[in-house]
DNA sequence: TTTTTCGTAACATCATTTGTTTCATGAAAA
DNA sequence: TTTTCATGAAACAAATGATGTTACGAAAAA
């Protein structure tokens, strides 16, 4: 199944402007991400309504965050992206009108539920700059790896 | 995104099949579940393969359940149709060279391991002997509305 | 005025699930 | 034995939805 990979999109997309001073532009991005700049303008877009990052346009524009990193959490990000659907495994119909959908719906979609108010638990609890220092606790790491070989 | 619903079909089915006698046919269940014979069989085999269902041909065939109601769970339906992708939601690479993706990825995949590792646990809870019995109940409630009525 | 860069719409591509057609095979009934 | 009913399996078609691409307009700076 084709996967929903906006999250992980916007999350390395965000983890370069950190650690730029300046804006980066769309172009910049998809070439790092290895896509189109549309899609990455596409993408951020729901980030800008959402208030998360500010775009300019014309010389030296590009995409900026608008945020303090230790304030952004993925669930935001999650949330701003539109809340897409969780699972890829769903029921048959619906809205069903016999009462043996009815009972196999429910079963799975309490135990779905359970399941998603857990990931969304735990995307409230990452920020930004968690995953910054994590990014930074991992390049130290390498850059000490290499010294000592 | 287009979801799964083998999980929820299987379970229909084999809910019919449990307040049945005899073999259900797969015309029966595909006319039941609103798809097509072939649908039906391609994911049944499944479950024949794993051992939950026997099928027989010719003259009074069809589909029978293998097993105890009670001793079926929603997991081993969930194995035995080959553990399909759990989330619509995903990297965009799956094996990055580049540490920030790492980073990325490290941080979705623990908390989707995590929402997976308690759905699956969830599954493993839930047998058909459930299910039938909750029907059973489903069923005994609104025989008792309508008499009210 | 030219260049850069985003904004947006429209369309193309790709991947995956689901549905359909078709024929072969086996088993029971006539 | 022949007919009928059912699954088994392969091959193909349709539907869906994410991602990629093209094209053009608008704004901002050089
Ligand atoms: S369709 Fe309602 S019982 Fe199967
Ligand atoms: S591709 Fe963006 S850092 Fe590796």
């Amino acid at each position: 199944m084709k996967r929903d990979s906006r999250l992980s999109s916007v999350l390395h997309a965000l983890l370069h402007m950190a650690e730029q001073d300046g804006p980066v532009t769309s172009e910049t991005l998809a070439l790092c991400l290895g896509t189109n700049p549309v899609v990455v303008r596409r993408t951020m877009g729901y980030l800008r309504q959402a208030g998360i990052v500010t775009s300019e346009r014309g010389h030296a524009g590009g995409w900026r965050i608008h945020a303090d990193l230790g304030s952004v959490t993925l669930r935001q990000l999650h949330e701003a992206l539109g809340e897409p659907a969780t699972f890829a495994i769903g029921n048959r119909n619906e809205t069903p009108g016999c009462l043996v959908e009815q009972t196999v719906n429910a079963a799975l979609e309490g135990t779905f539920a359970e399941a998603e108010a857990l990931l969304l638990t735990r995307f409230s609890e990452i920020t930004l700059a968690d995953l910054a220092s994590d990014f930074a606790r991992r390049h130290a790491a390498l850059r000490h790896s290499r010294n000592k070989s």
